[in-house]
DNA sequence: TTGTAAGCGTTATCAA
DNA sequence: TTGATAACGCTTACAA
């Protein structure tokens, strides 16, 4: 591969002036800059990203580290991420901690398991000298990525940072939640059955919260026995569909779609037919939710707005020679709920 | 960050002894190494990325071009290559053309609109002297990735590399669906519909072969009208359904779990039963697969597989001084029959 | 066994 | 307007 001092010896000057006008720098007059950019194109020439990144103190290049690449929500906020990094002519280099793959479900208690693997993973993008650092979370939870005095821009998605300093970019489950309850009480849904989630886990509370405060604003009484637990799992979905189901409850709001999908499990085999005997949303708008049948009304998660969100916020960091960093700010970005068909109108 | 030099100072060592301890070079008192060993420890000291990559010519990463990251089958095959390479002790970055995300479906026949961004990717990946590359494609085709006399070793992944000298990793398409034939056939069915995908797409044609293949072996008559082809897409699933369902076929394989999901869409809307009154397989194993109803019987990728093995590959020729590089070798991974409950025993 | 110094390919400083 | 040179942090051949 061509270098610099090779390119000069051709076109019979030094190597700065070919460096300053590649780099587009002004005191270079237009005949040899002309006759220089000419040959410089044929050559082929690319300059070489180490020595680049040794001179300079920039590399333009951010560092994305995700908890699992495998999980559903990561793949589509990577790739905004990486589209607007190409927009802004920046690259993105991944690092994947296979949480999941590694620990399956049992990392996320356990603050050391993470540490030992988030450790290596940023000492590594601090080597190659990356100018951010994005930290792409699998679920929302308090998190420990970086410590405090981290000196260079990072950011974290999908979870909130425990250390204040960063910006965390979030959906906005509440008002998501909220949004879904209201959809289902304007329905004409007076009795609704909530599946949550794992119950110490920061997306079931805050949907629990919009579910509570939807309630509460029609006036509807707020009935704990609706409210059940699941894991996150198919299966869970279709025992506390069952419980609810013997409550009477005319729809059921299922904290994500993979429990939608056990609550019509259950149904199914009960022979209630989804969509008119009774209702059931979901959450995640993951693929599946399309070929459920009926198909899911569910909340769309706007994944590569988030994803889109968060990068241009690290690169303005990055760009604002990073001293605008707004302490400890929480971005939430916004649900949409897409309807489908499995919420009967009871108003009608 | 710390730098040699400085850890030099502060071990009143030259950088050279430490470089040695460092990397293990045999030729430094035992009594020193250990107390060398114990100050880097404690420094944090990380050596830099840069300098050593400029340094030496290896850098111990390897490049990974995707097609797109968010195509289903990428994934999985990307965190194969990563825990390989965590294991091996490399580092890897991902490069993501966004092909969907750009053209849709207008780009592969567009041979010009794949390399005004493979071209640029490349040499991005050889400017960051990665010791080698790795292309994911999204689907199965010849493909023109690397220059013959590129220099450094790479491999094409789920498709195949029309330049002869490099080895590319595919599944055994004609195989996995000799296989899902023959076991259609050992549950007793002699009409078997078959609704391909896209008629000059290399996964078509493999799939039809090994259709083919498996009627003949049973000495079944080959019926063309039983072929239909679709477009991968669910609507097509549900078009071509309709028409083989006026054939009197009794199962329906479909080359993709999209399309299959289509078949269900129209049998359903029959009220014909699937696993009862008609058998429909897949190709795939997608999520979906578990959640259409019935669960779907169909052919699974065994995509880590794919990407452990062909970091295995491209690893072993980097290490091998890359010069057992085996020309045009096909490597053809094997599929697997998940059975569900969307076929019948006719034989019972 | 340890230290010195050259060199990897750039960019920045400063002198010509 | 251009060129010589130092510097970035590391590894390695060679000298001590």
């Amino acid at each position: 591969m061509v270098t610099l001092k090779e390119l000069a010896q051709m076109c019979g000057v030094s190597t700065s002036t070919i460096s300053n006008i590649l780099n587009g720098k002004p005191k270079v007059s237009e005949e040899t800059r002309l006759r220089i950019l000419e040959i410089v194109k044929q050559s082929g020439y690319q300059p070489n990203y180490f020595a680049q990144g040794m001179r300079m103190q920039k590399t333009r290049m951010i560092g994305i580290i995700v908890e699992d690449l495998n999980e559903f929500s990561t793949s589509p906020i990577v790739e905004a991420i990486m589209a607007y990094c190409e927009e802004k002519n920046y690259r993105a280099i991944l690092l994947n901690m296979r949480l999941y793959d590694k620990w399956q479900d049992t990392w996320y208690d356990d603050e050391s398991k993470l540490q030992s693997v988030l450790q290596p993973a940023i000492r590594e993008l601090l080597s190659i000298k990356v100018d951010g650092i994005m930290y792409i979370a699998g679920h929302c939870r308090v998190i420990n990525c970086f410590p405090e005095d981290f000196t260079i821009p990072a950011i974290v998605v999908y979870a909130i940072s425990k250390a204040p300093g960063f910006t965390s970019v979030v959906i906005d489950d509440e008002k998501g939640s909220y949004d879904m309850t209201r959809y289902l009480i304007s329905m004409g849904h007076r009795k609704i059955g909530l599946i949550a989630g794992i119950e110490d886990n920061l997306h079931t509370q805050k949907r629990s919260l919009g579910y509570q405060r939807a309630l509460f604003e029609e006036q509807l009484l707020f009935n704990p026995d609706w409210i059940r637990y699941g894991n996150w799992q198919r299966q869970s979905g279709y025992e506390e569909t069952k419980k609810l189901i013997e409550e009477g409850v005319t729809a059921i709001f299922c904290m994500n779609d993979t429990m939608a999908a056990g609550a019509y499990d259950y149904l199914y085999e009960c022979n209630i037919k989804i969509g008119q005997d009774i209702s059931v949303v979901g959450y995640d708008n993951k693929e599946i939710s399309e070929y459920l049948r009926p198909n899911l009304t569910t909340s769309d998660l706007g994944l590569p707005e988030i994803g889109r969100e968060s990068a241009r916020i690290i690169l303005s960091m990055m760009e604002g020679d990073c001293e605008k960093r707004n302490e400890h700010e929480i971005v939430r970005m916004p649900c949409s709920i897409v309807e489908r068909a499995s919420v009967s109108n009871l108003s009608e």
